[in-house]
DNA sequence: TGAACTAATTAGATTATATCTAATGTGAAA
DNA sequence: TTTCACATTAGATATAATCTAATTAGTTCA
């Protein structure tokens, strides 16, 4: 992915292409490992130029507001954060709380009935279990 | 539901039927709107005998740990809890974060391929959107 | 160009949420 | 009873995220 496509990217979502904003978009379309707010931070900040704890959170929201970038949250831990690449579902590990990425499945949707007067944005389907680090150590819980 | 049927439930999974214990339980149970920590605590507290903090935590972590309540979280808010009833998914809204309860459909399973080493526990499919409240002030957002 | 405006960033304080600690209380079983 | 594991407590602490007020950078357009 070079500097231009991500570029492009941010800025036809109306975002402007600053340092520390690409840094972070940048860093989450190499790592699709769902990093922490705090991971993200460190690894940007590693390079030039510094980034606050404040721009970090800024342009997350920033860019999850965007849609092109999407929040996981996992109970008791840290939200996770995803570039938004092919459709995907998520796994949550019970254990780690670690999140990976699951091919696609359409996702039924509810009858309007039963959604009355709601409106429905997205479906989301997450699996939950143990993942390939933990399911060893299951026992040793 | 009548005193005795909690007592049963929680005794049946293991755990010792205390009034705090048992408050929390029963509010959940009476009160199916997905309440935060925060929220329990206030309300167990109006009768009681009272709960502190850490209780209300230890005995909500003590019943998700035993399969009673389920713990739904939420991005950037306080988790919310769930007494399990009849099987149902989520709904989410974007606005207020409110969770509401969706009729149940069958999920996709994944390939067994695609887990590999994994240890698939549940699936859970959430909705999100904005809810009946919410939806009418969409645009004043 | 450069003045004026708007968006973005910053360090650090603050808030919100949840967990931990160490002392105390409680109930069941021997 | 005595004992022991479980449960509870107040308050301290930890963690995650947001806010504040000042500053800097980028854009617009006269």
């Amino acid at each position: 992915m070079d500097v231009d496509a991500i570029k492009r990217t941010l800025e036809g979502s109306g975002l402007r292409c600053t340092p520390q904003r690409y840094a972070v978009m940048a860093f989450l379309m190499e790592h699709p490992k769902h990093p922490t707010a705090a991971e993200i931070f460190q690894a940007v900040n590693r390079l030039d130029p510094r980034s606050s704890r404040a721009t970090i959170y800024n342009n997350l929201s920033d860019l999850v507001r965007a849609g092109l970038v999407r929040e996981v949250a996992v109970e008791g831990r840290a939200a996770r954060f995803d570039a938004k690449g092919m459709r995907h579902h998520h796994f949550i590990c019970d254990r780690c709380g670690n999140v990976e990425d699951m091919e696609w499945y359409d996702v039924p949707k509810p009858a309007s009935g039963s959604l009355g007067k709601r409106v429905l944005r997205e479906c989301e389907l997450i699996f939950r279990g143990l993942c390939t680090k933990c399911a060893p150590r299951h026992a040793s819980r």
